[in-house]
DNA sequence: GCCAACGTTGGC
DNA sequence: GCCAACGTTGGC
């Protein structure tokens, strides 16, 4: 399996938003990036594992993981004139914008938090790390993945 | 295809 | 709230 690192502004959907949901799982709709929608079209498959990351938070962290419930397919919202994350310019027949389902799946024991990252050894090349980097889908390596469930108190093997 | 203007993200 | 960095749009 593989392993990414998803945003979220907890004003907008929380880590504890998502332990409500029904079946703890949600739609992770409204990506508008292109960069991300190719993650979430074509490399993101069931089962993977997810940092969920409070961005424009205080600090900014990471909080819990999550699993992939289901693959990419194309995100409803973007035909949808209610919604705000409608595009007027779709077409049905060739949908631009897609979704994956994620169920959380652990809090960290504790958030590990932004500054917290940046000073851990093993994770200098992360990509939320990088300078100017604002994808809110992206790549984490299994080793980051590690490293960082240790440094939010979680041992890194059981489900 | 260039690039200026504009919009968004997200840390601080 | 500010603003740096980045992405997108649209005139040409």
């Amino acid at each position: 399996m593989r392993h990414w690192l998803m945003k979220s502004e907890p004003e907008r959907f929380s880590w504890d938003d998502l332990r409500a949901s029904p079946r703890r799982t949600t739609v992770w709709d409204g990506v508008r990036n292109y960069q991300a929608r190719n993650l979430l079209r074509d490399e993101i498959r069931k089962g993977d594992g997810v940092l969920f990351y409070h961005s424009n938070a205080n600090p900014p962290a990471v909080v819990g993981t999550a699993t992939v419930a289901r693959a990419g397919y194309p995100d409803p919202s973007q035909f949808d004139p209610e919604s705000r994350y409608h595009d007027p310019k779709f077409d049905p027949e060739n949908p631009r914008w897609f979704v994956v389902d994620i169920r959380a799946d652990r809090a960290l024991r504790t958030p590990v938090g932004l500054p917290e990252l940046r000073e851990a050894r093993g994770l200098e090349k992360m990509v939320l790390l990088r300078r100017g980097s604002r994808l809110s889908v992206q790549p984490v390596t299994a080793t980051e993945w590690k490293i960082i469930l240790r440094l939010g108190g979680l041992a890194p093997r059981k489900a």
